[in-house]
RNA sequence: CGCGGGGUGGAGAAGUGGCAUCUCGCCUGGCUCAUAACCAGGAGAUCGCGGGUUCAAGUCCCGCCCCCGCAA
């Protein structure tokens, strides 16, 4: 049943892409899809469209992409009067007088039990800090960040997740809720809940630096680095003056190897880590060549073998 | 034209002008309480592609293709 009201579509990211593919394939169309503009970036400094915009224009649906909103809006969203809008990871902060172009407001998608984990890196964090649960929580924007009134809320199991699967996976119940709730809600039949602000906690912005390894940390909390920053920026140090990632790891049960320490035993290749504990590589990656196993790597670096990393 | 690394037997690496190397894997034989088993022998490479310089090019020069890191 395609929703009584027209919609823009705000979003920037893959996690945002999934969310208006999911949308379409149930049969719902945005009047227009609006997208950021990144600088200009990758290896030979072109500006790439978001997956959102690839998507869009393979859709043919209307579409146009803002640097930002300080100056003016595009003429398109006020020609459009739409009724309501979906926002996921869009990435800019919509202004007030933006907002109130909606009647109906501006349905934000966030990937987390808010008012738990508010900011940029929800997923991310919901894996460093082991929880059991997340999920997804679906509020009408105000002008504060991930602060508005729920009118959805569903929970997501955690298992050995990495950030990749785990945005998938909620990116999947999301476009699930949004069928669900967007016809009730436009209805009149949800009243929005406001959040218990005193509960909030945030989350921060991700660097290349946060992926930086330190071995005089528990196993644990390494590996879950590596999950929560896959596929960017990854859990990294340094050897022999250039970067080496740590693409597939998990916790060993073998003790007493010094923090730092590399060593080969039972057909796997340790690392050391803090109070007694040693972290398994499972596949590696050195700057400028492709991702290999443990052992293809030691085959032609034994020197790596009873070097120290830094810690 | 943002900066940088790389492409060498099946895998991973060394190799700045002079016999194509190392580690792993594979094959054959031997040894057998070794544990990343060991010993001996062996197969397997148009050194990413195209051109050039040279008595001689994996190596130097020019062009192209592909992979990756930084940075955003």
């Amino acid at each position: 049943m395609v929703w009584s009201e027209k919609f823009v579509f705000f979003g920037s990211h893959d996690f945002s892409r999934r969310i208006l593919a999911g949308l379409l394939a149930g049969g719902q169309q945005p009047a227009l899809v609006i997208s950021t503009i990144s600088k200009p970036s990758g290896r030979k400094k072109i500006i790439e469209p978001t997956p959102v915009e690839v998507l869009a224009k393979n859709a043919q649906l209307p579409f146009v992409s803002i640097k930002s909103f300080k100056q003016s809006y595009p003429q398109e969203l006020t020609q459009i009067q739409a009724n309501f809008a979906i926002l996921a990871a869009f990435n800019r902060l919509l202004p007030k007088s933006l907002l109130q172009l909606f009647p109906l407001g501006v349905i934000n998608v966030h990937p987390s039990l808010l008012p738990l984990y508010r900011g940029p890196s929800p997923i991310q964090q919901a894996i460093l800090d082991e929880q059991a649960v997340t999920g997804v929580t679906l509020i009408i924007l105000d002008e504060e960040m991930d602060h508005g009134p729920i009118i959805a809320q569903e929970q997501l199991s955690l298992n050995y997740d990495d950030a990749l699967t785990l945005f998938i996976r909620t990116a999947d119940l999301a476009v699930n809720m949004l069928k669900l709730i967007v016809p009730d809600y436009l209805a009149g039949k949800i009243k929005p809940q406001i959040q218990d602000h005193s509960r909030a906690t945030y989350t921060s912005l991700i660097t290349k630096k946060s992926g930086q390894a330190d071995f005089s940390w528990p196993a644990k909390k390494l590996d879950n680095m590596r999950r929560a920053y896959t596929p960017w920026p990854g859990l990294w140090t340094t050897w022999q003056g250039s970067i080496l990632k740590f693409i597939k790891t998990t916790v060993s049960t073998e003790k007493n190897i010094k923090p730092g320490q590399v060593i080969w035993l039972n057909n796997s290749l340790l690392i050391g880590c803090g109070q007694n504990t040693a972290l398994q590589i499972i596949e590696l990656q050195q700057a400028g060549g492709r991702p290999q196993t443990a052992k293809d790597f030691i085959n032609g670096h034994r020197s790596f073998l009873r070097t120290s990393l830094p810690s």
